[in-house]
RNA sequence: AGUCCGGUAGCUCAGUUUGGUUAGAGCACUACACUGAUAAUGUAGGGGUCAGCAGUUCAAAUCUGCUCCGGACUACCA
């Protein structure tokens, strides 16, 4: 707002004339608000200079009249709002105050049409943390698009989120209560746990909320979804029934990380806590698989190439535990085998073994190949060995061996197990090239099994279920007879055990017998690195457990083909990362074994009856015929929907048997790709606001949750879309194929200024408050959106926000500054008519065209999600352009303009520049946009608007934009820098004017542009005129150089002599080339046309020159007596100037001035005296031969006195 | 290990899609100039094995292959 001016009158209201009167005296247009009867005296004090006005904030004076009753007027002066300096931190708080009085954000909701949405989904960060500056950078870009396109005229509402289940809370609540899992439900409740989850989880809502509105984000926070609801989980209960009624919702088995000790499945997110894998020594097993040599397959007459021979076939293992439940060997297709005849070291008996040829270095001693195998006797050193034969991987599918460790078998194994399968993950890096497979002890080895249909080896429990060979305590089963009860992995042992006498190790053990028994071809001990429990700090095991999967398989294709429908930011991540995913698409893991998170809505009976619940309102119902049943109280309601309480909801079946609920609760991950249906609470309520917001135009998060919520959100959408008939009715009603999101930016990290990952314990990481603290928001946004692309890694260095604070905000705050001082001076407040833009001056023709060609560049740019291009552009404009010519060239008109209609045509473009720039850089920079639009247009109220935010985006006009005239002040500053610099090399100050340059023209057009911006260049280098010269005078000395593209199609590999042909080319030559349009070079070989070479002129003899390119220019560096005198007169007109300034006179006050007479000066300033006086602003100007006051002043060495004062 | 991104001046980044012979900008540094935009501005200068190697080509920062380094995600394996 304008500052507000006081007067205390004590005057009758028929004074007011008279206090306009005295008012105009501040230089000042006023307007009078209000009166009001007061206390004054007299009116002395009005008289204030203006200078004191202009740097001040509040203007209370207490104006006294005598003779008259009191009186208070309130004046506003109308005035922008100058600046001692610029603070960025200092208008960021201001602005928000302007921004919370007024209800800004919501007016820019309210103020678009409803029917006209553009729809941003918020990925709802979890508060149980401190924000870090890279949500700064995330948020910003969320903010950018839809700050642009709400001042494309959408109406972008912004629901906000929190996310708050999950792992991390239980985490933070075990730490912060001192408990481990263990002991919930005994130490503690699960009910105070619980209550203590829902405290951790909003721990940081404040300072979260503080941050969004610090940084300017602006998301609606008084309305947020959270997803611990029970509205949001009955919405996702609604969507997990949609899916079981379709079949895409099922019971599995899986492998998974899992700690016997704590008797609980882990999720890859926890074994890639720190110090979790750990290198240990295990003992390993190159095992013999002995093939049978009764089948029937390709390969067997090279593989029993002899009579009795034993052939084998080698795999490696780091868990011999695992070898009783081998089931198959993988091998890869396309890597070689060999087979080798040697002896067992162990038992000395004859062996023909099959492994990777690559490996084969790896056991086998060179110096021992094709010794003699008579020689041998069992135990010697040398083991003789032979290669007999040689096939791919491939050859050997379908093998059939005799099972290593017959403790279980069955038809089912028998028919279908212990075979050769291929399998892509065999490498020939480690081990023998070929994998021993255990289907239920890794998750590739499953993989494998599965796709091969390779049964597992299994035995029944009790119950008559199929369990592994190892129980969930890690201990073998009764039916591996030799090591029943066995742990098996030595660190489940207690230390005692470990440390008795005797004790060995399962995995020594099984070594041992698999020797005797002739299955070992070698055992060594081997380091590696193995996952551990970050609980027990055991080692875990890879084991089969049952889980509830989402059969996103079955829609693979669909989510691959509405991929492509998706434009991803950067596109490499949706086509490369984001689609090679989906290609490799595996049903989705929906189980994890927790507390605090959606419980799985599924009730089963032991028979294996099941329900899949989809509402309360569903769930109450059964909780009725359960009651009805007996089983559970009547009249019972659910009043949380989390655990425990879930859990005892008893069901009965149609049976009449009790069902219980699934423990399992759902991957988190569940929760946030159904936030478009949730937040609403879709189905149940909200039916319009879905349909009006489904799906996103913009989604944008970290490059890491592509796997995360940006698949989440895809897959729900897709399932949905085939599983769903409301969300089917909606998708056809807005020509929705299924996509949960139209554009998605994905963003990288922000790593500290030496490239390293930001975290606590490094102590490099950045305080987003201090930050914003010290350099204001803007300044933290802009840099981190100009640096790099979104998508790029920010290398964030606090010094690069302190430069564009500098650069780029300090230079569009000198620009307005500069705008200011003058339009305050004149009353500039644009109430006079728009000068038609063919009236304006060349200059401001010319950036005027600019700022269009600017606004559509910037208006793309957004559109097209790259904002740092965007950025750049505007940095670009606003320093190169608007400042360091504009401005520059133009600053005379705003302070001496002889036409009214120039300076009113200066300070009327450079308004339009500096609120369009506002409104462009709006969206990145919002606050110190939001103060420089304003300062301007409350002022003049061009705009009816409140805001920056509220306001259009500057339309492109087609019409405005003058690409000639472009060029030609490319042209312009071309030469004048050229003339410059020339001045440099010559030691002559642009002070000192000089007679003429040349340019040589070069072709017709050229002339005539220059003509065109003559003058600006003439008064930017102080030059008189411009001379042209054409060739024809033989004053230019030319250069040719060949254009190699051209040339290249037409004479290929003689480039190289063609390009020297040219560059030889006597000045007589090209003058030929240049009349005819072609000349024939190396004997008519080829003939040269003008394109196929660029001709400039290089030097002008005996004058001054400077080349750019194609442009040269020559200088007249010759000083005429006239001349000398006019830079004489500049000196000191520059030297009363600076006096002036040292006085600390206004800009405007009047002098005269009187100067000691030296015979250097004295013939100047007489020829030059009206040029003096104009611009020093001097009444008069003597000189006066007997001066001896003033100051002293020194013009080319001579020393002379002036004398200057105020009229 | 796989997938993806990146490696250009001391620093931050353009340029690579479509190959063209002196590889640019800003900051920083050095020198000079300017002094009514002045905690501003202008001019000039130094500074590069375009990560490395090999290939294609008359010509490679740009295209191809391999390697190295940094980062992310996924997987974690005999």
């Amino acid at each position: 707002m304008p500052p507000t001016l006081s007067l205390c009158l004590s005057a009758q209201p028929s004074v007011l004339p008279v206090v306009k009167n005295s008012l105009s005296k501040f230089n000042r247009k006023v307007r009078i608000e209000k009166t009001q009867a007061t206390q004054c005296k007299s009116l002395k004090k009005i008289r204030h200079r203006t200078s004191d006005i202009r740097h001040q904030k509040d203007y209370l004076f207490h104006i006294k009249f005598l003779k008259f009753a009191p009186l208070k007027i309130e004046v506003i002066v109308l005035m922008y709002n100058e600046y001692k300096q610029l603070n960025l931190s200092q208008i960021g708080k201001d602005v928000l105050e302007f921004w919370k009085e007024n209800n800004i954000f919501e007016k820019s909701i309210s103020s678009r049409p409803a029917d006209k949405p553009y729809t941003f989904y918020e990925g709802p960060p979890s508060a149980n943390g401190m924000p870090g500056i890279h949500h700064v950078l995330a948020r910003s870009i969320k903010d950018i698009f839809c700050r642009y396109k709400t001042l494309k005229g959408y109406q972008v509402n912004r629901k906000g989120g929190w996310d708050t289940h999950g792992l991390p809370i239980e985490l933070a609540v075990e730490k912060s209560l001192g408990i481990t899992k263990d002991d919930i439900g005994k130490k503690i409740s699960i009910d105070d746990y619980n209550a203590a989850c829902k405290k951790e989880v909003m721990r940081y809502t404040d300072v979260w909320n503080d941050l969004t509105e610090k940084m300017g984000y602006w998301v609606d926070l008084n309305d947020p979804y959270i997803t611990y609801k029970n509205e949001y989980i009955e919405s996702l209960w609604w969507i997990l029934k949609q899916l079981y009624d379709k079949d895409l919702l099922y019971k599995g088995y899986t492998v998974q990380p899992y700690s016997p000790k704590s008797g609980t499945g882990l999720s890859s997110h926890e074994l890639n806590q720190p110090g979790t894998y750990k290198m240990v020594k295990d003992t390993t097993i190159v095992a013999e698989f002995h093939l049978k040599n009764d089948q029937k397959h390709p390969l067997l007459p090279t593989l029993f190439s002899e009579a009795d021979e034993e052939t084998v076939i080698l795999a490696w293992t780091t868990t011999p535990w695992t070898l009783p439940s081998n089931c198959a060997l993988a091998v890869g297709e396309k890597i070689d085998y060999v087979k080798i005849k040697t002896f067992n070291q162990y038992t000395f008996k004859p062996v023909s073994v099959v492994l990777a040829k690559a490996l084969v270095g790896k056991y086998f001693k060179p110096e021992a190949e094709n010794a003699s195998f008579e020689d041998y006797k069992g135990g010697d050193k040398m083991i003789p060995w032979t290669v007999t034969a040689n096939f791919k991987g491939s050859d050997l599918v379908g093998l059939r061996y005799h099972q290593l460790m017959p403790y279980v078998t069955n038809a089912d194994l028998e028919a279908n197990a212990f075979r050769v399968i291929p399998a892509d993950f065999v490498t020939t890096e480690d081990g023998t090239g070929i994998v021993h497979t255990a289907s239920v002890f890794g998750a590739d080895d499953f993989r494998a099994c599965k796709e091969n249909n390779v049964p597992s080896v299994m035995v029944l429990d009790e119950t008559g279920k199929e369990v592994p060979l190892v129980n969930k305590q890690g201990k073998f089963v009764d039916e591996v007879t030799d090591f029943a009860g066995f742990y098996v992995k030595e660190e489940y042992y207690s230390k005692e055990e470990r440390e008795a006498p005797g004790f060995k190790a399962t995995d020594v053990l099984i070594s041992i017998k698999l020797k005797t028994d002739n299955k070992a071809f070698d055992v060594k001990k081997y380091e590696h690195s193995y996952p551990h429990s970050w609980r027990t700090d055991e080692p875990i095991l890879y084991y089969p457990l049952d889980s509830w999967f989402i059969r996103t398989t079955a829609v693979k294709d669909k989510l691959v083909a509405l991929n492509k429908t998706i434009n991803w930011k950067p596109e490499s991540t949706g086509t490369g990362r984001f689609g090679n995913w989906l290609e490799n698409l595996v049903d989705w893991n929906l189980s994890r074994s927790r507390y605090w998170g959606t419980p799985l809505p599924i009730w089963r009976s032991e028979s294996g009856e099941e329900k899949c619940i989809g509402s309360i309102e569903e769930l109450n119902k059964e909780i009725d015929a359960s009651a009805q049943a007996g089983f559970m109280p009547k009249g019972y309601r659910l009043a949380d929907m989390h655990r425990p309480y879930v859990d005892d909801v008893i069901l009965v079946s149609e049976s009449g048997k009790k069902m219980f609920r699934e423990a399992d609760l759902i991957d988190v991950w569940f929760d946030s790709g159904a936030m478009p249906y949730a937040q609403w609470h879709f189905p149940f309520e909200n039916k319009e606001e879905f349909a009006a917001a489904y799906p996103a135009d913009f989604i944008a998060e970290g490059v890491d949750q592509t796997r995360g919520w940006f698949f989440t959100l895809h897959a729900i959408a897709v399932m949905l879309s085939e599983a769903s008939d409301e969300v089917k009715a909606i998708n056809q009603k807005i020509g929705n194929k299924g996509i949960a999101f139209k554009n998605v930016v994905s963003n990288g990290l922000v790593l500290d200024k030496n490239g390293n990952k930001m975290s606590k314990r490094l102590g490099n990481a950045v305080d987003p408050f201090e930050t914003i603290e010290k350099y204001g928001a803007d300044a933290a946004r802009w840099y981190m959106i100009s640096n790099a692309s979104p998508w790029d890694n920010l290398k964030f260095n606090i010094e690069g926000i302190d430069e564009v604070r500098r650069k780029f905000f300090g230079t569009l705050y000198n620009t307005y500054s500069f705008f200011v001082l003058y339009a305050n001076i004149d009353k500039f407040d644009y109430s006079e008519a728009e000068i038609a833009i063919n009236d304006r001056p060349e200059i401001d023709r010319w950036i005027i065209s600019l700022l269009n060609t600017l606004t559509n560049e910037v208006d793309e740019l957004y559109a097209d999600f790259e904002p740092t291009k965007a950025t750049r552009a505007i940095q670009n404009f606003v320093d190169e352009h608007l400042s360091n010519w504009y401005v520059r060239l133009s600053r005379r008109r705003f302070w001496r303009s002889d036409s009214t209609t120039d300076k009113l045509s200066a300070y009327q473009t450079l308004y339009t520049c500096l609120t369009t720039i506002a409104k462009l850089m709006s969206p990145v920079a919002p606050f110190f946009a939001e103060r420089l639009f304003t300062d301007l247009n409350s002022i003049t109220k061009k705009e009816s608007i409140q805001s920056v935010h509220l306001a259009d985006f500057p339309a492109y006009n087609a019409n405005l934009v003058d690409k000639a005239l472009e060029e030609r002040m490319q042209l312009a500053q071309d030469v004048s820098s050229l003339v410059l610099s020339l001045r440099k090399k010559v030691g002559i100050n642009v002070r000192q004017p000089l007679g003429r340059i040349l340019l040589p023209i070069l072709d017709k057009n050229f002339k005539t542009q220059v003509e065109l911006v003559k003058e600006l260049i003439l008064s930017e280098t102080n030059i008189k005129t411009i001379e042209y010269i054409t060739d024809t005078a033989g004053l230019i000395k030319k250069k040719i150089k060949p254009n190699f593209k051209a040339l290249g199609a037409k004479v290929g590999k003689d480039m190289k002599e063609v390009a020297a042909a040219i560059t030889n080319l006597t000045a007589n030559e090209v003058a030929t080339l240049e009349t005819e349009g072609k000349i024939s070079i190396l004997n008519t070989q080829y003939s040269v046309l003008l394109e196929d070479v660029e001709i400039i002129a290089e030097d002008v003899p005996g004058w001054q020159v400077a080349n750019l390119g194609k442009l040269t220019v020559a200088l007249d560096v010759s000083i005429s007596n006239e001349l000398k005198e006019e830079g004489i007169s500049r000196e000191l007109v520059n030297r009363i100037q600076n006096l002036r300034k040292a006085k600390n006179f206004e800009v405007t006050d009047k002098i005269s001035v009187r100067l000691s007479d030296h015979p250097y000066i004295t013939d100047a300033v007489k020829n030059n005296l009206s040029y003096i006086c104009a611009e020093i602003l001097a009444d008069s100007l003597l000189v006066d031969t007997q001066l001896t006051t003033g100051d002293e002043a020194l013009i080319d060495d001579n020393k002379i006195l002036i004398e200057i004062s105020k009229i």
